[in-house]
DNA sequence: TCATTAACTGAGG
DNA sequence: CCTCAGTTAATGA
C-alpha cells in the first residue's frame, strides 16, 4: 500500500466525521508518511518508549493496552483503519500504555514534527486533531463505565456494537455482520474477565439467539434484544461533525 | 493454537 | 439458594 492510499484512509474519515475543507483536504494530502507493514499481534509502540511520530492506521486492527506488574493486560481500546490511536503522543512524547497490532497491519507514520508544523499552518485541522483527541477521552469514559459497571454479557455487546457503529462510517459493516477479530483470550483482556468466562458469555449470547461469533466475525441475529442488552447510546461517539 | 466444556470453588446478594 | 466468575483440566477443531 502506497502513501497516497494511506493518506486516504484518513481523508475517507475526516470527510465523514468532519466538515473538512478542500483546502485542509489538499494539506493532508500533502503529508509525507513513511509506510511499514506490521504482522499480527506486533507491538508498535512500547509503554515508556519515546515516540517521535504518530501513527495513520490505513489497514488492520490495532489496540491500545497497559499490563500489570502481574503480568496481566488490560486493552483500553480497539482501533480500525482511518484513525490515528496515538496522536496524544505529539504533546506527551512519552507513552504511558503500548500500542500494538490485532490482525496484520499497514501503517502510516508522520513525524511530529510534520504534525506541528501542520498545526501552526492549518488551524481547521488542529481544531479537528482536538476533537478527535476529545473523543478518545469520551470513548475511554464510556469502556470505564462498561467495564466497571455492567454485567459480562452487557459488555461485551457494548463494546461490539461501539466497534460494529465506528465500522459503519469507514464502510465495513456488511448486512448483519462485521469483524471483531479477536481472540476469546483478548475480548476477556477487554472485558477485564478470564477467556474461559469470554467463552461462557459468548455461549450465552449464541444460545440467547442474539448473535453468532466465528473467527473474527459478528453476525448479529437478534438487533432488538442485542440494543437492549448492550444499554448503547452512541451519543459519547460524537460522530457527526459539529455543525 | 484457540475454543469448548465440565467440575469445583468462593463471593456476594 | 442463586448468580457470577476464577481456576483447573480435559478434549475438540
Amino acid at each position: 500500500m502506497t502513501g497516497d492510499a494511506i493518506r486516504a484512509a484518513l481523508v475517507r474519515r475526516l470527510r465523514l466525521t468532519s466538515n473538512i475543507s478542500e483546502d485542509d483536504i489538499k494539506e493532508i494530502e500533502a503529508l509525507p508518511i513513511s509506510v511499514r507493514q506490521f504482522p499480527a499481534e506486533m507491538p508498535v509502540v512500547r509503554d515508556g518508549e519515546r515516540a517521535t511520530d504518530c501513527c495513520l492506521i490505513a489497514d488492520g486492527f490495532c489496540v491500545r493496552s497497559k499490563t500489570i506488574a502481574n503480568g496481566k493486560r488490560q486493552i483500553l481500546s480497539i482501533h480500525i483503519p482511518g484513525e490515528i490511536p496515538d496522536l496524544m503522543s505529539l504533546f506527551l512524547h512519552v507513552m504511558d500504555h503500548e500500542l500494538s497490532t490485532l490482525t496484520p497491519s499497514t501503517l502510516g507514520f508522520i513525524s511530529h514534527e510534520t504534525l506541528q508544523k501542520l498545526h501552526r499552518r492549518a488551524p481547521n485541522i488542529a481544531e479537528m486533531f482536538w476533537r478527535d483527541t476529545l473523543i478518545d477521552a469520551a470513548m475511554f469514559r464510556e469502556w470505564i463505565v462498561n467495564v466497571g459497571q455492567r454485567p459480562a454479557p452487557s459488555r461485551l455487546a457494548h463494546v461490539m456494537i461501539e466497534l460494529r457503529e465506528r465500522l459503519r462510517i469507514i464502510g465495513r459493516v456488511d448486512g448483519d455482520h462485521f469483524e471483531m477479530p479477536m481472540t476469546q483470550e483478548q475480548i476477556g483482556e477487554a472485558l477485564g474477565i478470564t477467556a474461559v468466562h469470554a467463552n461462557r458469555v459468548i455461549k450465552q449470547l449464541r444460545q440467547e439467539g442474539i448473535l453468532e461469533f466465528h473467527r473474527g466475525r459478528v453476525t448479529v441475529l437478534d438487533e432488538r434484544k442485542f440494543l437492549e442488552l448492550a444499554d448503547f447510546d452512541d451519543r459519547y461517539l460524537h460522530q457527526s461533525p459539529t455543525l
